[in-house]
RNA sequence: GCCGAAGUGGCGGAACCGGCAGACGCGGCGGACUCAAAAUCCGUUGAGGUUACACUCGUGUGGGUUCGACUCCCACCUUCGGCACCA
């Protein structure tokens, strides 16, 4: 009875592209909807289960909304530039650009084969020149208006990977790929003023319908309202300026702090310090990010012998450096108030300074403080501001401040300038020039040096500002692997020397702006035009994973409002609705062995008589015997089921399933194209959305898969058998409830509750004589979107032309919707006691009377007081005795 | 440490504007079909209890609000994700 769904699944396919069933097109007079998700980067393992599962939701929502009459854009391409085909290309000579195109054919395979309503005449790839050379024409774009610059600053250099990475792609001091150690080095390159955008980033997040991302972004951004004031420096002229939020506390400055990296720090230190101060700024500067985080939990400083005065006590306080003020932020110094902040508290105690508490949670004095009061309170020891409550206060002081012309009112974010330039060949050229002093040929290895203060944007009708052709990518060099290019590199204009920026883009930069190319992918004259601009944007849905949440979510959006501020586009974000979809988890079997190894190995099996212990390696575990255990782990066809126990097959030992990321070295990856050869691509889509919730993790059951597949051989079973065109009250009401659910569903990407309604009805049609034709219409039609092949099979066996993808969505008659009686529970003191049957617009007293009659309920309520009686009609009934 | 999300049967999960907890699926058990197995179909399946019913317990833990709490409030525990000296 199971249908063949290879021959359906290729049959429609086939269709599907002969008769471009998804191209896009506007019409005048329908509602459009630009359906996008994130396009992938193209690895050479291929897709696994996991990277379909947002797709498919994006999918079904637009295969639905077409059916509904919108114009629909669900497009698809590839985010192609990145380090895995540059290191292969390193590995084996063989081009980036060919491997690329390899992976990509795999994965335009892969994903055809799911069947998926993508508009491929849209693809895009950031990599072909033709959309590089919009990339570029951005680039120049920020860079004409001050948001691209070269700095010599201290960046993240991460010497694993042979380049520098911005901060984003940096956890724990380690890089996000690879996870190699990261130091702090000074180099030239290229930023993008992002925190010129810092306020809208963080305050047009505000009306988009985006879930927790939205949070961490602003956490990202990290807006900060407060105040500069300046602090008088004993025996010069220039007062050294802090940022607070905290103005209110500022009585309780005991004593300042300026950042090793400050550049007063040496200047004002007094000759006494200057060894001292000299040491720990040396120090603090060689000290990479990991060492600064994980390690330097302790505070640690030095007095620079200089003294300032708090310019609202008069108090003469001292100056000290230490690395917990950081140079980056703020102006770079504080004044510390140890009684009211948890850092210079505890530096305060370590170096016995003075703590003077200004803000009382009462109002009244307290000595010896065992912590600082961070919150707000009442002012004290604060002279004509005593007695204000903390909000007051600020206000005050700021007034007081701004009167006398020593501070001001002032915003700071945590974000910082985007390091733009990577030392790496597989990526965009950045198209910029520089003058070149030689004497003879570069090219022929003539001496040069090249002026980087005089950087010249390349023309606009120059771009795309091709890669040139390499016989070595390895990076490692701070120019990058292009400044081996010579030949690409140096070139002569008007007689005169020039040299190439041989850094390149990060990878980051052709998905700030993909979803616009979609627009218009062949537009050679702009990015994209007006009228495909106005056709289809904002984007309506986006969806992919939330480790994008902060990199390419804040990216582009800052990208799009500078695009904005260009009037290339015409609203201030791109994506109006967001959905991050969870991770699919492969599980694997944990059980633990003896060290000594296969022969005569003691086999310890699961948790239950196992302790963990101290020790070197994979040495953590031992029996409560005492004896030395490994962890190890088995995958699916390792194991066999005995009484619903996993077992490591052929042998006595239970094992535990642990549920973990897909990938290749816990060899726990399920691959798409084996579960398609064998239950097919519509079995593989319906099974994802009904695992659980789209945002949640769910762990890969291979077995869920069979039951899902039951399902679709029963509905291809009930369409073939033949139909009535009589339909009883009981399953018309069914069939109009599953239609309701299942649109309301999509539209609120309850993909799995969906499935769950159809599995109802279908099990409720297959137990009927004959299945009325109306049934299996509107069946069909709701598990189009979900099963797209067996939908189309399905439809033209009822007798309808294809495709199904444009026949309309069904309909539902709300009056069968409502029941107009409706069983509900009886409770005697909230206890539910029995079951009655009421119309719902029944009132109290038949009520009562029903629920007085059920001999349970009697039973209950059978000589004792009936006090109170509940109601509400639909719900429930509640009687209370005593 | 701070911010965010989540804890429900053997498993994935459903119900959550407070109103019959466990829909749907997997797995298990029993049965039909078969020489047999697979596939398919039917029944059953939270725990305790009972011949059967009744009944008792049950949504991470402890309290609270309510006629009534998986759902709301307070405290705590655990897991996952993010941030981490940001003044």
């Amino acid at each position: 009875m199971a249908y063949d769904h290879r021959a359906i699944e290729q049959r429609w396919q086939h269709f599907w592209e002969a008769n471009q069933t998804f191209k896009a097109e506007r019409r005048i007079g329908r509602p459009k909807a630009y359906i996008l998700d994130m396009f992938p980067y193209p690895s050479g393992s291929g897709l696994h289960v996991g990277h379909p599962l947002g797709y498919l939701a994006t999918d079904i929502v637009a295969r639905k909304k077409r059916m509904q009459g919108f114009d629909v854009l669900h497009p698809m391409g590839w985010d192609a530039f990145g380090l895995p085909a540059e290191q292969h290309a390193i590995r084996t000579g063989a081009h980036p650009a060919k491997t690329t195109a390899e992976n990509i054919h795999v994965y335009r395979r892969q994903l055809k084969q799911i069947g998926f309503a993508y508009d491929w005449s849209r693809e895009i790839n950031t990599t072909d020149p033709g959309y590089v050379r919009w990339t570029q024409w951005i680039f120049l774009k920020m860079y004409e208006r001050g948001l691209a610059f070269q700095a010599e600053i201290p960046v993240n250099w991460c010497p694993g990977l042979g380049t520098v990475l911005a901060n984003e792609e940096i956890i724990d001091g380690r890089s996000e790929v690879g996870g190699f150690p990261v130091v702090r080095q000074p180099l030239r390159q290229w930023q993008l003023r992002i925190t010129a955008y810092a306020d809208r980033l963080s305050e047009e997040l505000e009306p988009l319908d985006w879930p927790e991302t939205k949070q961490k972004q602003r956490d990202w951004i990290g807006k900060s309202e407060g105040a500069e004031v300046e602090f008088p420096v004993e025996g010069r002229e220039e007062a050294l300026t802090v940022f607070t939020t905290r103005p209110d506390t500022l009585y309780g400055a005991t004593y300042m702090v300026i950042a090793p990296d400050h550049p007063l720090t040496l200047a004002i230190t007094t000759p006494s310090q200057r060894a001292q101060v000299s040491a720990y700024v040396d120090a603090a500067s060689r000290k990479s990010d990991m060492e600064r985080t994980a390690l330097n939990r302790e505070k640690t400083g030095v007095a620079t012998g200089a003294f300032a005065k708090n310019p609202l006590s008069g108090r003469r306080i001292p100056i000290f450096t230490a690395d917990y003020v950081l140079g980056a932020y703020g102006t770079g110094a504080i004044m510390a108030v140890p009684a009211h902040d948890e850092r210079d508290f505890e530096f305060a105690r370590r170096f016995e300074l003075p703590i003077v508490e200004v803000v009382s949670p009462d109002g009244s004095l307290h000595e010896n403080l065992e912590r600082a009061y961070t919150a707000d309170g009442i002012a004290v020891r604060s002279g004509a501001f005593d007695g204000q409550p903390t909000a007051e206060m600020k206000q005050n002081v700021l007034a007081h401040l701004e009167r006398q012309g020593i501070g001001r009112r002032r915003i700071n974010y945590k974000l910082r300038d985007w390091v733009f330039s990577r030392q790496r060949y597989w990526g965009e050229p950045i198209p910029i020039y520089f003058p070149v002093d030689t004497a003879g040929d570069p090219r022929q290895g003539a001496a040069y040096t090249i002026d980087y203060t005089q950087p010249i944007a390349v023309a606009e009708a120059e771009l795309p500002v091709r890669l040139p052709e390499l016989d070595d990518y390895r990076p490692g060099d701070p120019q990058g692997p292009l400044a081996r290019a010579t030949n690409w590199r140096f070139f002569q204009k008007d007689s005169k020397w020039f040299a190439r920026e041989t850094n390149t883009m990060p990878q980051w930069a052709g998905s700030c702006w993909y979803y616009l190319r979609y627009l218009d992918p062949k537009n050679e004259r702009e990015l994209c035009s007006a009228g495909a601009y106005d056709a289809w944007m904002p984007v309506d849905l986006y969806v992919g994973g939330s480790e994008h949440g902060v990199l390419h979510l804040l990216y582009a959006r800052f990208w799009h409002k500078v695009l904005f501020d260009l009037g290339v586009v015409k609203h201030p974000e791109p994506f109006l609705k967001l959905v991050h979809q969870g991770p699919i988890l492969g599980t694997i079997y944990r059980y633990f062995g003896a060290v000594d190894g296969e022969s005569g190995a003691l086999y310890a099996g699961d948790d239950a008589n196992v302790i963990p212990i101290d020790g070197p390696g994979d040495v953590r575990f031992a029996l409560k015997t005492g004896e030395k255990l490994e962890e190890r782990w088995a995958n699916e066809p390792e194991i066999e089921w005995r009484d619903g126990t996993p077992f490591l097959r052929g042998r006595d030992v239970r094992v535990v399933p642990v549920s973990e990321k897909m990938s290749k070295s816990r060899g726990n990856v399920v691959n798409p194209d084996s579960v398609i050869a064998e239950h097919g691509a519509d079995a593989l889509r319906v099974y994802e959305m009904f695992m659980g919730p789209l945002e949640q993790m769910k762990p890969w059951q291979t077995s869920g898969i069979f039951g899902v597949r039951r399902f679709l051989d029963r509905v291809d079973g009930l369409v073939g058998r033949e139909l009535g065109t009589e339909m009883d009250l009981e399953t018309a009401k069914l069939v109009h409830r599953t239609v309701k659910k299942v649109g309301e569903d999509i539209d609120a990407l309850r993909l799995n509750t969906a499935v769950s309604a159809m599995m109802i009805l279908t099990n409720h049609l297959n137990g009927l004589p004959q299945v009325p034709r109306e049934a299996a219409e509107k069946l069909t039609l709701c598990l189009a979107p979900f099963a797209p092949h067996l939908g189309e099979e399905l439809w033209q066996r009822l007798g309808h032309e294809p495709s199904v993808a444009v026949a309309p969505w069904p309909s539902f008659d709300p009056a069968l919707c409502v029941d107009d009686t409706v069983e509900i529970g009886v409770q005697v003191n909230g206890k539910v006691r029995g079951r009655v049957t009421l119309g719902l617009t029944a009132s109290e007293e038949e009520a009562k009377g029903a629920g007085l009659a059920d001999s349970n309920v009697a039973k209950f309520v059978e000589g004792k007081q009936l006090t109170k009686v509940i109601y509400v009609p639909g719900k429930i009934l509640n009687f209370i005795v005593r």
